[in-house]
DNA sequence: TGAATTGACCGGGAGC
DNA sequence: TGCTCCCGGTCAATT
């Protein structure tokens, strides 16, 4: 699963081979054809897979930039600039080779979804396995009104006051911390793994309620997210499933998780636990989280 | 009007 | 071996 370090990897390695690159066509893999065809909107969003080809034949990437756990494309053609807004939903990833048979591993080979052939040779693919993932091309951010509504960076100017602005209206308030912290209107980036992380290092359970964490609590459990968030980016991002970086290699983040994934807390030994909260597994060791 | 819930988008893999 | 069902990031639609 992708969340914002894996993302910024992605980014990093992308942005020197694709910028200034001029996209000379593209192809659309059957399977997206055909379920776009049934009125489903797989991966090619909000545009028919013809309207996407036409569109982006021949643009040229002028920039690749991180927002949240979005990448942006930053393409201009004729003059004109515009945005393609890639996520990578679960299973996404980007590779850039010369041919699709050099993608190595075949689960991502045999999901190869779009292709972006390069003036000048080589491949920008996009791959996803269960197609969770977008491509979203817009004239500019504000075409796509959700991407206005993120939380800043959690790395930028103000993120902290946002965070703690949000975490006080009473829509916030009454939730479980760990949601709170998911929500990319209150934080940006801080997915599954890394509320986990945080919550396990705060030793918050993640049930409690925002409202009973102090405001100096609550100061440091954004310091902890965005050292968390800046020691996995460090670290390549955590190999969780199927994520991959632009060369199909893994992070090694996954080796750092405290609490993510195990079946026994590291600084106690008790067995961990395991609820749902917002749908999602948290994990969380009852003896060190109140 | 806003909040809460459900549905859509899926294949891998665990479990039976 | 083969079947069933759980899993999850985000937005859109519905209640």
């Amino acid at each position: 699963m992708p969340e914002l370090p894996e993302v910024e990897g992605v980014v990093r390695a992308l942005a020197p081979i694709a910028i200034g690159r001029t996209i000379q066509n593209v192809t659309v893999s059957d399977t997206v054809i055909k379920s776009k065809q049934l009125g489903k909107e797989a991966v090619i969003k909000g545009i028919t897979t013809e309207d996407f080809i036409v569109d982006m034949a021949g643009m040229t990437i002028g920039n690749v930039t991180r927002r949240s756990k979005y990448i942006y494309f930053h393409l201009m053609k004729d003059g004109n600039t515009c945005l393609l807004v890639s996520h990578l939903g679960m299973t996404g990833a980007w590779f850039t080779v010369d041919s699709v048979d050099d993608i190595t591993e075949m689960k991502f080979r045999n999901h190869v979804h779009v292709v972006f052939t390069l003036e000048g040779g080589g491949l920008l693919v996009y791959s996803d396995i269960r197609r969770f993932g977008e491509l979203r091309l817009l004239g500019c951010e504000a075409d796509h009104p959700p991407l206005l509504k993120m939380a800043p960076e959690p790395f930028a100017t103000g993120a902290r006051k946002h965070f703690l602005e949000f975490a006080a209206m009473p829509k916030y308030a009454r939730k479980p911390i760990k949601e709170v912290i998911m929500d990319g209107h209150v934080l940006s980036g801080c997915g599954n793994i890394y509320a986990t992380e945080a919550i396990y290092k705060m030793k918050i359970h993640p049930e409690r309620t925002t409202e009973r964490i102090s405001l100096k609590r609550k100061n440091e459990l954004f310091d902890v997210i965005v050292a968390i968030l800046q020691e996995s980016i460090d670290a390549g991002g955590s190999s969780i499933s199927d994520y991959r970086n632009i060369n199909g290699e893994a992070g090694t983040m996954q080796d750092r998780l405290k609490m993510y994934g195990r079946k026994f807390c590291p600084a106690c030994g008790s067995a961990t636990e395991s609820m749902k909260i917002a749908s999602r597994t948290s994990v969380y060791c009852p003896t060190c989280q109140k």
